[in-house]
RNA sequence: GCGCCUCUAGCUCAACGGCAGAGCAACGGACUCUUAAUCCGCAGGUUCUGGGUUCGAAACCCAGGGGGCGCACCA
């Protein structure tokens, strides 16, 4: 960079191995991290080594709990375990130490007795923080007060920690700390844990319900010449060798339906979608969702299949398909509302809507409510505009709400009843959206009218429009089968059943702004 | 993007313009059945950052930064 001679290096090593006196003996962050690095060099002078590579575990913590959690206070058996986990808590009463050890299944107490492991093993694991990894061997047995216990009889570190872990009662509660630091998260606090464990069984769920119905599970691009599938603001990329600009995928959508032409028939994808919009308790701009299309298939089945895949998941999470919404016990087992939305905004308004009425007529009822409207927009857009002012927040128990304008649902098939709308339903949850699907748009013909109409309101300035897709034209040309496609918002859906209220809950990394470090 | 709230020890929180403190963790000591062990002792601070007001600012004012919530945006 530039000629200034740089300073020499003996003068700023000297002082870099052995940590300062006054830092030893204090008590901030940085004594703390110092007397635990020199703790480390102390076991590799014993020859001892902090960090192994590996350890055989006999038993997961909760294994040992269900073959033994019910011997007598006393009790102490002959079966012989080495177990693995972090070190919790440490009750230090001079010649014995009670720990707890926690594992990914369960937490146990560790019961160490310096008769038992000798001098200097009991002075080392006296030595041991809160937070580090150790592994045990030792035997099953139950304190005088009937505590569930490994008596050890040797204790390994596994992995030292030199970071101290939050408060061991009050864990960690401020949310940017837990959110930039989920590990220290993990580590402190049980509901943390359980809400990715939901998430975990509730994806799960997913596949397990599709596969069961024959979908096969595809991986589709993630960077797309055309960010199609969904009216949402991309993020734009760059590819240096083929000099082009590429989008992050907003929708499954496009190539999902191009596999149904080539006669997979049933295929899902479970993938991370990007979306270049506001953050808020419920939008985070990468977020993962489900989509599936089956051949043959139409709107009806499509709700019927949301219905199972969403209560199943239920029942595999939590054991139970009645949950909490806002306060109110509903099982989602009975059946789910289908209600058009014109007829929920005539519900709301008191006046008969429909795409068919005259631009005008619409425009005034939407002034009435307060709704105000863009130019550009049709009716289709001004009945969907006034749903989600005033039917929207209402729908607390799970709600199909039918049969979108044609207008705002380029993809979708028209209803066979009425041309002016599609067969389609948006599902909605304490007044949150949770899917979208539809028969399936396969006319190729119309199809390229569709999306003109679309380029049309981009030129107009409608930076969420999407362009023509020609390579997707082409494929519908091949022909497309009936089809019924559904969209699931993965996220919501683990939230809801993890009882969570943001979405940053249930996303281990949430996106935020940079730290300052 | 706008509004409101918030930021103090590693963690959880006090200090209402007047000496920056407690609990946990850490450190030293006692204790062979603890359960957030207990008891005694000791130590630990850029009060988010930068300005300003004031005899005196963690507190009040201004600007900036992080976070939360709401609104806006959002198939």
């Amino acid at each position: 960079m530039n000629d200034t001679p740089q300073p020499s290096a003996d003068s700023s090593v000297t002082d870099v191995v052995e940590p300062a006196d006054d830092v030893l003996t204090g008590s901030g962050l940085a004594a703390e991290k110092a007397k635990r690095l020199a703790k480390i060099a102390g076991i590799r002078a014993d020859g001892r080594e902090p960090y192994p590579y590996r350890f055989d575990r006999s038993h997961t913590l909760a294994e040992i709990r269900a073959a033994h959690g019910d011997i007598e206070a006393g009790a102490e058996t002959d079966a012989h375990v080495a177990v693995a986990g972090r070190l919790m808590l440490k009750r230090d009463t001079g010649k014995l130490i009670f720990a707890n050890l926690r594992d990914r299944s369960d937490q146990i107490q560790l019961f160490i007795s310096k008769a038992e492991v000798g001098d200097d093993a009991f002075a080392s694991i006296a030595d041991l923080d809160l937070g580090d990894w150790i592994g045990v061997e030792g035997s099953v047995m139950a304190t005088r007060t009937g505590e569930l216990s490994i008596k050890v009889q040797s204790l390994v570190l596994l992995a030292k920690a030199v970071r101290p872990i939050p408060d061991k009662w009050k864990g960690l509660t401020d949310t940017d700390t837990r959110f930039r630091q989920r590990y220290a998260d993990l580590i402190v606090n049980e509901d943390a844990r359980r809400a990715f464990q939901v998430r975990h069984a509730t994806i799960q769920s997913f596949r397990t319900t599709l596969s069961g119905r024959g979908y096969i599970e595809v991986e589709t691009p993630v960077l797309h010449m055309e960010a199609g599938g969904a009216h949402a603001r991309p993020f734009v990329t760059h590819h240096n060798t083929l000099d082009l600009d590429l989008y992050l995928r907003i929708a499954l959508e496009l190539h999902l339906k191009r596999l149904i032409v080539g006669g997979m028939e049933r295929v899902f994808e479970i993938g991370r979608i990007f979306r270049n919009e506001g953050m808020s308790t419920r939008h985070n701009p990468e977020f993962t969702m489900m989509e599936c299309y089956q051949a043959f298939a139409d709107v009806s089945d499509i709700i019927a299949l949301t219905e199972e895949l969403i209560t199943n998941a239920a029942r595999d999470a939590l054991g139970t398909t009645t949950i909490d919404l806002d306060g109110e016990m509903v099982d989602l087992a009975q059946p789910w509302r289908q209600v058009r939305m014109i007829d929920l905004v005539a519900e709301a308004t008191g006046v008969e809507v429909h795409p068919s009425q005259p631009l005008e007529q619409l425009r005034s009822l939407a002034a009435q409510h307060g709704v105000s409207c863009a130019p550009r927009w049709g009716s289709g857009k001004i009945i969907e505009e006034l749903f989600e002012a005033l039917c929207e927040h209402t729908l607390v128990h799970p709600t199909f709400v039918t049969g979108h304008p044609v207008e705002i649902s380029p993809l979708a098939r028209v209803d066979r009843n009425d041309p002016q709308l599609t067969e389609r339903f948006e599902l909605f949850i304490v007044g949150r959206e949770f899917a979208n699907g539809y028969s399936e748009l396969n006319d190729p013909v119309e199809q390229r009218t569709r999306f003109e109409d679309e380029q049309a309101a981009k030129d107009a300035g409608d930076d969420e429009a999407t362009g023509v897709d020609e390579d997707y034209l082409r494929a519908l040309e091949y022909g497309m089968p009936p089809t019924g496609g559904l969209g699931v918002g993965m996220d919501r859906v683990a939230m809801m059943l993890a009882g969570v209220s943001s979405i940053k809950e249930i996303i281990l990394f949430p996106t935020l702004r940079p730290e300052v470090l």
